[in-house]
DNA sequence: CAGCCGATTAGCT
DNA sequence: GCTAATCGGCTGT
């Protein structure tokens, strides 16, 4: 595997547009059982104070939310019910954003994918959701906090994706008018894309 | 495909 | 203690 870290300072842009620049990165994460990676097929962008679907809105700043308020380029994990989310921070210090990301396409180590989330799954089943992803690749909330720019958990150059779509975000319904606005990004036409 | 429910964690009262 | 939460799997029409 010779793919390496995307330099930090690819994380020190507006968070709208990181996020469109992560489709077609790959994500990547090391573990004893092997590596794994996918490369990003959708993301949705969550902008701290004003924006009511992000946890940091309102500047709410918990145990939770830290690392949102330090620099772009670290991981912000989140565990609900049964599932963890992936967010990879951006926003300059004390400015608490991030960007959620909601689907990848299995590249390396997709036995070990089908070995963590199931060997019967087809294989579109691995990785079309936030939760599913983090399953696959094994990232868990242990994972809370690291860079995204160096191994065991990080980001590389990937490929190039012209055709993205844009819309509203998903999973927010009770978020007043922040659910509308079009933060949602994935690449157009990719099967793993967790909606159409 | 709508609908139910699982079972974890942080945050608030 | 209580409840909501960036969800997923399974079940039954």
């Amino acid at each position: 595997m010779e793919a390496k870290p995307l330099e930090r300072v690819f994380f020190n842009q507006p968070t709208l547009e990181l996020a469109r620049a992560l489709i077609g990165k790959l994500l990547i994460k090391d573990t004893a059982e092997g590596l794994s990676a996918g490369w990003i097929v959708e993301t949705e962008a969550y902008k701290g104070p004003e924006d009511r679907a992000a946890h940091s809105y309102g500047n709410r700043r918990t145990k939770r939310t830290e690392v949102m308020f330090g620099e772009a380029g670290f991981i912000y994990t989140y565990v609900m019910h049964t599932h963890c989310l992936v967010n990879v921070v951006s926003g300059e210090k004390e400015k608490p954003e991030a960007v959620l990301i909601r689907a990848v396409e299995p590249y390396i180590g997709i036995d070990l994918m089908f070995k963590r989330r199931g060997a019967n799954k087809k294989e579109v089943e691995l990785t079309n959701g936030p939760g599913k992803l983090t399953k696959a690749l094994g990232i868990s909330k242990e994972d809370y906090g690291l860079p995204a720019f160096q191994p065991p958990l990080f980001i590389a150059d990937g490929r190039e994706v012209d055709k993205i779509g844009c819309g509203p975000r998903i999973g927010i319904d009770n978020s007043g008018e922040a659910k509308n606005y079009p933060w949602r990004f994935w690449e157009r036409d990719n099967p793993f894309v967790s909606r159409k």
